[in-house]
DNA sequence: AGAATGAATAATCAAGTAAATATTCACAAA
DNA sequence: TTTGTGAATATTTACTTGATTATTCATTCT
């Protein structure tokens, strides 16, 4: 890894914390800097501004997510409809698990939402993506019936929309949440099986 | 109609207006006053004070949603499933409605969600009854096959989240929405069909 | 050259004050 | 007795201005 990329993983992981522990507006560059053991007007030599770390931290975190949802399509010996759970509660977890110690994580999303919408859409696609591979795999072998691979993959994002927003999780156990998540999603693929 | 109950309604329909148009921090009550003819101090005799008006507002609208519902649960000749989803896109109508031609609804919105959850919650459980009846009718005439009514209709109700909240909506067409909603109901109601 | 810094400038925030608004109250009209 | 009002008080908002922080830049270091 080139020294210059190391740099801004520092820089990222830095303010990952602050920003999660103390919200973004409540970070400084300075503070940045000073757990980066560098100054303040260093940290623009790698990031155009502050909110462009914000900005690369989001599309980190997001794209480790993502790597997991692959992760998982790539796991042997399961059925369609285990995989799509398995998705669904996957991404659950990590907000759940972000909402539990994470003090400023709320804000962050709600920031980023408002703010880099676009980034937000991105990300729901690659969901979809996902989502859409596990029903063409129960597609093929004889499981699902989903004429539109891409069009149904939609309509489960959708209908678990609540699993992925840290706003509507509010007020749930994660028991709560496991348990509503698993049985939309079994009502929904026992609508789509072959019959 | 008592005179008192008259001028209430008085009232609450000229703050809708000014809300709705122009936010409630920006309505003073001496606006509203102006619009029904009266003082300021005189709203006081009808009201506790300014939040008291959006509440009794916010709980007058809801009211008039949970009478469309009930009054669908009325039709005759439908079938379960039919008025599940006619349920579900009346409140997505009344929801893009109000998002349309109200320009601070969403505003309002948030502002009633995050200081009184416990209405939107009352209003919630009013939305989970109605499509309670419906999957109820399904079990007696034999088109679902759903053991716990109000497990489902809860389940239903998360599934179709989105639609209910203004902030979900937002960046989709009404038809969008309206094929979302009916993909989603189609595909939970054959789930749950008895076979 | 590239990496890094402290000082300079620009933008934003925060404390304090003036103005606007919400709410109360003593009293008048119906 | 209920509806109503204008004046008085309490609260909130808007606006200054001083302080903090973000960002740039000229310069040093390697």
């Amino acid at each position: 890894m080139g020294k210059n990329e190391e740099t801004r993983e520092l820089i990222i992981d830095s303010a990952r914390n602050r920003f999660l522990q103390y919200g973004f507006n409540k970070t400084t560059m300075a503070e940045i800097a000073k757990d980066c053991g560098m100054s303040a007007s260093n940290l623009y030599r790698f990031f155009k501004d502050k909110n462009d770390i914000l900005v690369e931290m989001t599309e980190r975190c997001f794209r480790d997510t993502e790597n997991c949802l692959r992760e998982i399509l790539r796991r042997p010996g399961m059925s369609a409809a285990e995989r799509i759970k398995a998705l669904v509660l996957e991404k659950l977890h990590i907000n759940y698990d972000m909402i539990a110690n994470e003090p400023k994580f709320n804000e962050i999303v709600m920031y980023i939402t408002s703010e880099r919408s676009d980034i937000v859409c991105r990300h729901k696609d690659a969901l979809i993506s996902s989502i859409a591979e596990a029903v063409a795999e129960g597609n093929r072998n004889g499981e699902l019936e989903a004429p539109d691979i891409v069009k149904t993959a939609d309509m489960i994002s959708k209908a678990t929309i609540m699993f992925g927003h840290p706003m509507l999780m509010n007020g749930y156990s994660l028991q709560e949440l496991e348990d509503s998540a698993t049985e939309i999603i079994e009502t929904l693929v026992q609508g789509l099986r072959r019959r």
